[in-house]
DNA sequence: ACCATGTATTCGCCTATCCGAATACATGGG
DNA sequence: CCCATGTATTCGGATAGGCGAATACATGGT
């Protein structure tokens, strides 16, 4: 309703892109982009102990990036904003980028993603 | 040379994100988006103190997202990757998506940006 | 060589983040 | 009602990030 004026959404601006500046995240991301999970499922598959998925999760979830429902005594997550995925994508393609121009102008191709 | 494993990727993945995850640092990269800038006009048009400014630079650049060019005595910064702009940006609006959504799935429409 | 201007760095402090370990809490079944 | 399973939280410690203030460094001009 109260519309955030430029400085509130910058601040948001930063603190989604914080939560997406940590490795482990990534991955949850990621992964929940394959499919939704439970946080059990997410440790298991990710091989990250279960109160940190929970957190990190939790960090996820506070900046509106997934989205939970129960099932049953588990809780499924699933990406809030499927076009985060596309931006992420699109980050990785110019850091790959940005790697080759660095480490050579003329080095061989290199496999992709 | 070296191309970087998944794992490494997703690391430097992860810090680039988190170098976009300081609103200061938000504020340089749409002001060199705007045009060039010596660190101090970059000081002068955002009110941050220069350290300030050339700390946040020095952020900025070890992840490869500003470039420098001296001027004299004075340094030029320059976006090292426009398309992280369009990213930005892209992010910017999923965000203002996401914040209609929240307050009211019928709330009238509010300005653009 | 010196000075003025512009930029980078250091220091100390405070806050925030991340983690492992342990524990609390919630849900549904028997 | 109690238990098993699944999830969230707390605690403590280590690490990293941010800032103001002061200072060091670099460049070009005179």
């Amino acid at each position: 309703m109260d519309q955030p004026s430029l400085d509130e959404l910058n601040l948001l601006h930063a603190s989604v892109c914080q939560a997406l500046g940590d490795p482990k995240r990534l991955l949850i991301l990621y992964a929940l982009a394959e499919r939704p999970r439970h946080v059990s499922a997410l440790a298991a598959d990710l091989d990250i102990p279960q109160p940190t998925v929970s957190r990190h999760l939790q960090v996820l979830r506070d900046r509106h990036l997934v989205t939970t429902e129960r099932d049953g005594a588990a809780v499924v997550y699933s990406l809030a904003e499927p076009r985060v995925i596309g931006v992420l994508d699109t980050m990785r393609l110019i850091l790959r980028d940005s790697l080759a121009r660095q480490s050579g102008y003329l080095a061989t191709a290199a496999e992709p993603l």
